[in-house]
DNA sequence: CAAAGTTAATAGTATTACTATCACATTTTG
DNA sequence: CAAAATGTGATAGTAATACTATTAACTTTG
């Protein structure tokens, strides 16, 4: 598995781009540093000046690779369901039961993410915290309906339709498959969310993650 | 129960604003006209510069009432869930069967919401549309443990203590009956906004509502 | 080695998110 | 009923943000 991610390069919808951040030394270095600094100071706070500064580089550099910071984030957070689509594909195939098969794909959906040592400039863990605390927000703009056009989403969409079809392996009978997917994949951020901020409203502690809360509730629906 | 709701006065967290906006003209005027642009232009352009224009006021004296926009935000947040409580204690008390309890609750935070003509100046049904669209922006700014130790979220903890309490009359054997109740309110926004945006990972369609995935949901669950 | 591309630095603009001040009208109160 | 307090509107001003444009130096490539 080691090998097969290191030859891995995520490729994305070249409209969250201006210039490709992977194929250069700052690219790389702008992708790596947005991310340390966006969990340090949060999304709104972030700007290009302040990642400027980090990065020993300039602001009007940084232009030249996203348009703005919103899509710096559409960016981020496409690259991180690309990497989960990916590793999802590897954890599923060739495993012939279907109820094992959810098992896995919630398994990663729902768990605490580690960084994984084969991708350098990307800190998979805090890129997961990033997700977390600030997913949300690429969604929710006035805008999202154009962006969902130009295939902003794509990735995203895609982990969800994977698990919509497993769903659909394990109960062909069940009328909510489509709504099933999402809610877990986005309460499952939601629930991690409430573990950091709003403890009293969730069961999940400290250092826990979603899989229990979610597998229980995929079996108890659908079997 | 509209002669119960006409002499309801929503009482909220003093530190949401500066100037109460129930007791004047002007503060109802900001309310009711925040909600209208906000919801055509969303929050991230919307100023007080602009509503101040709307209602032929000037910048100046919105900000007599409020600080900034993000405490108008929670403020509106807050009157909705405020709202909702109340209809959820008239609507479960009283009753003596849990799991009908449950469906009423359920039911309430779910379905889509109708004004409600006995607040003249706040349109609930405009408002539940910005619950759906921005309630999620509320949450995740880098001051949510602050403000969450000033009490901006009691309310919507509240509702979801609720909802937590009637689960474990249904079922006190349940053991994650907080992050079901938390994940059926947030869950049920995030379908909704599915449902307006991203039609093709939901099974809500058009006009529906996510009661009927909820309910079917939580009798799985619990029963 | 010339052309093309990349980057850093500087400057500049419109907008935002406020704050401060003042004038005027209305309401309260002594 | 006069003085004081309060509420509102108008104007001005500031720091920060989110960019755009230009230029000059440096690096890569054909």
């Amino acid at each position: 598995m080691q090998n097969l991610l290191s030859n891995l390069k995520i490729t994305l919808n070249e409209k969250l781009y201006v210039k490709d951040p992977e194929t250069s030394e700052l690219g790389r270095n702008i992708l790596k540093n947005s991310i340390l600094l966006m969990n340090e100071i949060g999304f709104e706070a972030f700007t290009f000046k302040k990642l400027g500064e980090k990065i020993q580089s300039n602001e009007s550099s940084i232009y030249r690779y996203f348009e703005n910071k919103h899509k710096l984030l559409v960016y981020l957070t496409s690259w991180y369901w690309s990497w989960m689509e990916y590793r999802m594909v590897l954890a599923t195939t060739n495993i012939s039961n279907p109820v094992e098969k959810l098992e896995k794909a919630i398994k990663l959906v729902t768990e605490n993410v580690a960084d994984d040592q084969t991708t350098p400039h990307i800190n998979e863990e805090i890129l997961s915290r990033i997700i977390v605390e600030e997913f949300a927000k690429t969604l929710m703009t006035k805008e999202v309906d154009t962006e969902n056009k130009e295939g902003f989403f794509l990735v995203y969409k895609r982990v969800i339709n994977r698990i919509i079809a497993i769903i659909q392996e394990v109960n062909p009978e069940y009328p909510f498959a489509k709504s099933l997917a999402s809610s877990i994949v986005e309460g499952a951020l939601h629930q991690h969310f409430l573990k950091n901020h709003l403890k009293t409203i969730t069961n999940l502690s400290e250092k826990e993650c979603a899989t229990d809360f979610y597998t229980d509730m995929v079996k108890k629906i659908l079997l």
